[in-house]
DNA sequence: TTCATTTCTTGATAATTATCAAGTCTCAAC
DNA sequence: GTTGAGACTTGATAATTATCAAGAAATGAA
């Protein structure tokens, strides 16, 4: 691994603090790969090989079963992924794909869980992570059981346009096909939902949508902070 | 507390290899109640005051949102809840209220955090117990957005079939308005879904289900080890 | 017991969401 | 340019799920 990317990797949340000799322990054996858009990193149901750390990209996980197949989440920089399945060694419950052209860096399991023991920082900032990955999941089951699907397209819409400076207008930061899918619903339904919204100043051009009337979009979505994070 | 029920709540996963000091030191500071049937415990977007242990009873997590309720998931002995929020010093993503007379432990959030960051063991441990609520709630995810209603009945009843000795015949844990919502439906859908499941040998006779057709259920069921449990 | 409450079920209907089948559009390769 | 693939949209229709209303069954208190 090059010293430039160490130092990077060395300033991320969960490596800050960590002594100096069990970072580089972790780092010798890791792999820090660059890799195109479309590969499929993991596999559901494969016991947990190494803990994922998005450096740059974009990753996709999903989940299928019965021959249906849905987006569980989006990675991006900088974020762990199946982080639980590595402190369990146990299987993934997730599969993950770049969908952008993406560094990342692998840990072996092992490796983590030793740390782990060793390093009461590196343990201590595992756990503020695992903790904020599960209010995520948690937000988005109360996100899904509790709103219909152009509810949480509107309240979607409004979380995009406060991240990206409240300029009055937004870019999808994924394609529609996926959106939907990590919305709950289908690419036909997402355009539909799209169409629903106009009444409510919500104007679709490709990747571009200009909210002209906040004020009554929000009246719909009803956003809720135990739902709809700020940041991100 | 009583002396008896020290010794027993010492005997949790959670604190049986914690140093006997600061086992000593976290229950001193802890209250150890029994509610009735249906008290609230705590309300979401509170801060995060304590972590709960249910020793004895159930408790019902839920979320509401714009006239809306959905529950999130039931918690049995020896289960904890808000974990998470706990360990952020953050609000509450859910409530809670006990569905049973319960017996509840109550660990003040911020004897938690000392205790987790003096005691290793302890911190293994809120690891794993952090680690497998994670997973939970993904499984939770995967089926509700990659399963109709039927089918979460139909794995729900394979599961509790399971769980209860593969005897041909399963109770119905909780009261079917509390089994819809934690399915994700209304109970009028809950009462037309098992009627769909009729044809597959299902029979309800109140709280009690026989399955007549296992193999046919499970035919339709498509039950998946990463997402239904095999334990509890 | 009786009464009242709650739980559960059933029917009718409406809303929501999915599926199937074009059709348009963009974009890149040839 | 032409072609073809993929993304997106739209319409028609079907399946799923929710809502509203009423009735049956179980439960619990007086």
């Amino acid at each position: 691994m090059r010293a430039a990317d160490l130092s990077e990797i060395r300033k991320l949340d969960l490596f800050q603090s960590m002594d100096e000799d069990h970072f580089a322990a972790l780092m010798k054996a890791a792999y820090f790969q660059t890799f195109p858009t479309g590969m499929q990193l993991i596999t559901e149901g494969d016991m947990a090989d190494f803990l994922f750390v998005v450096v740059e990209g974009c990753v996709e996980l999903f989940a299928a079963t019965n021959g249906r197949e849905a987006t569980m989440a989006m990675v991006k920089p900088v974020g762990t992924f199946i982080l639980a399945a590595v402190l369990k060694d146990a299987v993934y419950l997730m599969s993950a794909r770049t969908c952008a052209k993406s560094r990342v860096l692998m840990i072996p399991s092992q490796n983590v869980r030793n740390a782990f023991v060793k390093d009461d920082s590196f343990a201590r900032a595992i756990v503020s992570e695992l903790a904020s990955c599960y209010r995520a999941v948690v937000r988005d089951h109360k996100d899904h059981k509790l709103r219909t699907a152009v509810e949480r397209l509107a309240n979607r819409l409004i979380k995009y346009h406060t991240c990206q400076g409240e300029t009055g207008s937004l870019t999808l930061p994924y394609d529609k096909k996926t959106l939907a899918s990590l919305l709950g619903m289908t690419p036909e339904n997402l355009s539909r939902a799209f169409g629903t919204l106009k009444p409510y100043g919500v104007e679709v051009d490709g990747a571009k949508v200009t909210l002209s009337d906040i004020k009554s979009l929000t009246t719909l979505a009803k956003p809720n902070p135990l739902i709809d994070v700020r940041k991100a």
